[in-house]
Order: structure tokens, then C-alpha cells, then sequence
DNA sequence: TTGTAATATTAAAATATAGTAATATTATGT
DNA sequence: ACATAATATTACTATATTTTAATATTACAA
């Protein structure tokens, strides 16, 4: 894996290496949601919710659809559900050792 | 996913979300490899490299072995292998498409 | 058109991470 | 004991991320 490479796979990583945004992306797993949705789900405050979910429509995690007044999320790069497995799985395992 | 277990799971995505780091869980994926070894063969500075081994140590990605003046890492969480194979692949088909 | 709900943007402060350069430690050979 | 190779630690600066709180936009209904 030469440097460019590199730069942007942690790209990804650092998109979805937070809390939140894990969270959220748990959330939207199966299904797309809207933005007041999310922040009731996780008790998170309207402006991270929306900055949050921003930064990753940015990296291109997520992507989004406007119906109306609400604006709903989606799940745009779907690696980003089986990076997630894969380090939960591993977090669960050592949990129960 | 409840707020805990996704910080714990932000602290491991962030052990290895940067690029040296990456590469540096690459050259270890088959065997264990000597501070000095990781310098040369990814071109970067001693004390760079030492924080970083020691902060992947410090978080469960890496562990080591000393043998005589040479200090040994390896990968000890085996899950960002997998980890890192799986969001390779996703840039890999990206840059192809 | 005015009011309101839903979402986005901005600026600032707080905190965390990264990089640099110098110094310290540890182990070994002479 | 001394010199040196290998690695670690420290203190500092630079940069990036996170949080907060306030304000702005957008869409719609009365």
C-alpha cells in the first residue's frame, strides 16, 4: 500500500471512527432516516447531528435525499457496514472472554 | 450499539485510522518486524515510528518482544487485518471503476 | 406573508492528535 | 567502564477535531 493509498483509506477510517457517527451509521444500517429521527434515536443535539452526518455525506459514507422540510440519510458507501461488523465482532468477543 | 461499545470500537477504528499507521499494520500483517525494520522499509523518522508502535501497543492493536537490543512488534489484534483488507478492497474497486 | 418546524451553517472555545528535535534508556561489544 | 546501536520518552509547536451556542436557511401551512 504505497502513501496515497494510504491517505485515503485513513480517510474512511477517520470518517467513521467517532461515537456518533458509528452510531448513526448502525442506525441507518436498513434503512434511510431522517435527521430529527436520528438525533431522538441517539439523544444527540441538533447541530453535532447535522455537522456529524454533513462530514460524512463529505467522505461520501452517506448520502442524502430532501422530502420536504426533512431531509433523510442514507448509507452511500456500504464498506463502511462491514468495517463495522468486523470491529464490533471483534469488541463483542473480547467482552464475553 | 449502546455509547460504551461504540467508544470502545472509535478507539480501536483511531488506533488505525492514520496512514502511517496503516502501513505499518501492512508490513506486520505476516510477521513481526524490528523498529529499525519499519523505519527503512516505509521511510520515516525513528521517533515517528516509535510513538506510533507504542501508541498501536498501548491500544491492542500491536504488542512486542525484546531481543537483545532490538525491539520486535506484531500484530496482536487480528480483527484490523480483516479490517484493513476490507476497506482496501473498497478503494481498490473504486479507483478501478 | 407570517409563523413555525426542520435542517444547516458559522464562529469560537476546548480538546486531541501529529510532528519535531532533543535527550534518555537499554543492551551489547570491547 | 566506555562507546555505540537500537529504541523510547519528553517537551514543544503546529494542526485538526469536537463541542457549544447562536444564527441562518428552507419548506410548508395557516
Amino acid at each position: 500500500m504505497n502513501e496515497k493509498v494510504a491517505e485515503s483509506v485513513a480517510e474512511i477510517l477517520k470518517a467513521v471512527a467517532h461515537p456518533v457517527r458509528l452510531q448513526i451509521i448502525e442506525l441507518l444500517e436498513n434503512n434511510e432516516k431522517c435527521v430529527g429521527d436520528i438525533m431522538e434515536a441517539l439523544g444527540i443535539k441538533q447541530s453535532i447531528t447535522s455537522q456529524q452526518l454533513n462530514m460524512m455525506k463529505d467522505k461520501g459514507v452517506l448520502s442524502c435525499r430532501r422530502d420536504g422540510a426533512k431531509v433523510y440519510y442514507r448509507i452511500e458507501n456500504k464498506s463502511v457496514i462491514k468495517l463495522l461488523h468486523c470491529i464490533y465482532d471483534h469488541c463483542e468477543r473480547k467482552s464475553k472472554a
